[in-house]
RNA sequence: GGCGGCGUACCCAAGCGGCUAAGGGAGAGGUCUGCAAAACCUCCAUUCGCCGGUUCGAAUCCGGCCGCCGCCUCCA
């Protein structure tokens, strides 16, 4: 298996520290607004890490943060009115209705930075002691110049930083990149206890701190958005080596961005779409499957016209699963079997070909392809109509190893029903099943009357509607109709 | 200004030195069908931003140029 490290800059083969399990920390979100797309990407690509390094056989234990004390959530609950842990409490909630829509797992530890303070002031103490941090008016600042390696993830170094000149003026720093261990408070706002007076801790010390707490002082994969690498990975790789004196990290993986019209989606610029206003309109799976259908490192650039694309894909899965079902409750077991030497070949391969493009720096993209891919290749051997013991057994062979490799990628795990079910309702269609399928009776007795003019009627009737009717050698199906085009 | 990334057909997208440049969507024609739909078949990049170089051989490596983006400040 390969994985880009970002520390190193390439592509590493991938070896865990203990061989058989697997220990890594995903950056979560900060809990004081709803999430919007790039939180999902980060949040669906280490999903899909960590379910693809299970499927391989190891044992994971994953971490997530949530970071539940910070400027933000302060500055949101001061302008609602409302305590600071409120606005932590609903926004940790809105968090797990959002992905777990999405389809994400719960990680194996989620903890909240307020609920590790104490171990954050035992950390910051001991920075202290070894002389890597110094105190000013309540403030602890961590102290760069004494750590030799600082810049080694974002490949840069001091002199270049300061350069850059965008650095904030803080005369109590030694230097500008000195960052903050400990924050002092001003009246009113939330402070917990410690040796330096009563304050917060600063960003980057709850993830060295809860990363340690479950995972050990050095563990196999931190990930984070691209967007982490400075300062804060940056900082935390700095403030856990200068404690531990060992190695923090083995493999740094960064997802990359989403954009909008090129440009990065952020809260800042204001071009973000929240998860939840997508969901308005397409199915959680639909989104999902956007944000795997492209490398997790390369940028994606969202678009309503993209998620019909990929919409229209997820769409034709169901639709090859939905009409192999149908045709295996009529195929004809007592009869000879079909040649079907191509076939079994072409199930087998799929799992190699998945396997394979996953071991590749986890790309699903080029997973997805041969899923698709295989999608032609089960319609091509349904249009030959075969038959037989042996096709029946193929048949089931062909979807069980789909339903296993997609479940690497928790796509494609419902029924077809269920997912014209859902599409009922994202699209606004406004029937109900029992009306659809009272019209599709009507129009079969019409066809048994051979009265094509009423049939014809009925199924553009339910057209205009948004339903596709399809009349297969057994039955008529329905289907909602799905276009490409923007509306 | 410093550092990093990207530029593959109408759109999305894989590709990391060597079979005919994956796959999806759109489009054109065909098979099937009462007619449709779905599915399948055929067509749709002699070419990978541009210009040079290395090599028997490059979309893939090197150099230059053009264009776009990101990080250097909170940010997934």
């Amino acid at each position: 298996m390969r994985v880009f490290n970002t520390l190193s800059g390439k592509k590493e083969d991938f070896h865990p520290l203990e061989p058989g399990g697997v220990r890594m920390y995903v950056c979560g979100v900060t809990v004081y607004d709803y999430c919007h797309v790039g939180h999902a990407r980060s949040t669906v690509v280490f999903d899909v890490i960590s379910r693809y390094l299970k499927y391989r056989g190891y044992n994971v234990v994953m971490v997530r943060n949530f970071t539940d004390i910070d400027d933000k959530i302060i500055k949101r609950a001061k302008e609602e009115g409302v305590s600071w842990e409120e606005i932590a409490r609903r926004y940790t909630e809105e968090y797990y209705r959002d992905m777990d829509a999405l389809g994400v797992s719960r990680a194996d530890y989620e903890p909240r930075a307020t609920e590790h303070i104490n171990e954050m002031i035992e950390m910051i103490e001991g920075l202290i002691k070894k002389g890597y941090a110094y105190v000013v008016d309540g403030n602890v600042y961590f102290e760069v110049n004494k750590f030799k390696d600082y810049g080694k993830l974002s490949k840069r170094s001091k002199e270049e930083m300061l350069a850059g000149a965008r650095v904030e003026v803080d005369e109590r720093k030694k230097n500008p990149l000195d960052f903050a261990l400990w924050k002092a408070s001003k009246e009113g706002e939330p402070a917990w206890p410690s040796p330096w007076g009563p304050g917060r801790p600063g960003w980057h010390i709850e993830c060295s701190v809860m990363s340690m707490k479950h995972l050990g002082e050095t563990f196999d994969i931190h990930g984070g958005g691209a967007d982490l690498i400075f300062p804060h990975h940056e900082n935390e790789i700095a403030q856990s080596e200068a404690y531990t004196g060992k190695p923090f990290v083995r493999y740094w993986i960064h997802n990359g961005f989403i954009t909008v019209s090129k440009e990065k989606m952020s809260k800042s610029l204001g071009n973000f779409f929240t998860i939840r206003e997508v969901l308005k309109q397409f199915d959680p799976e639909v989104l999902r499957a956007f944000l795997l259908s492209t490398h997790y490192r390369s940028p994606v650039e969202f678009s309503y016209e993209h998620l019909l694309e990929t919409e229209a894909s997820v769409d034709r899965f169901y639709t090859t699963v939905m009409r192999t079902e149908q045709y295996l409750e009529h195929i004809k077991e007592d009869q000879p079997d079909t040649e079907d030497k191509q076939m079994e070949e072409t199930i087998e391969r799929l799992r190699e070909r998945f396997e394979e493009a996953m071991d590749d720096d986890f790309n699903t993209a080029l997973a997805l392809g041969h899923i698709y891919e295989f999608l032609r290749e089960l319609n091509r051997f349904l249009d030959r109509r075969p038959q037989g013991k042996k096709t029946v057994a193929l048949l089931k062979r062909a979807l069980e190893v789909l339903k296993d490799v997609t479940s690497v990628l928790n796509l494609f795990q419902r029924t077809p029903y269920q997912w014209q079910v859902s599409l009922l309702e994202k699209k606004g269609i406004g029937l109900t099943v029992e009306e659809i399928e009272e019209k599709i009776r009507q129009r079969q007795e019409a066809r048994k009357r051979r009265d094509w003019g009423l049939a014809d009627s009925i199924r553009d009737e339910l057209q205009r509607k948004g339903i596709i009717l399809e009349d297969t050698r057994f039955r008529t199906l329905w289907r909602v109709k799905l276009s490409t085009e923007a509306r």
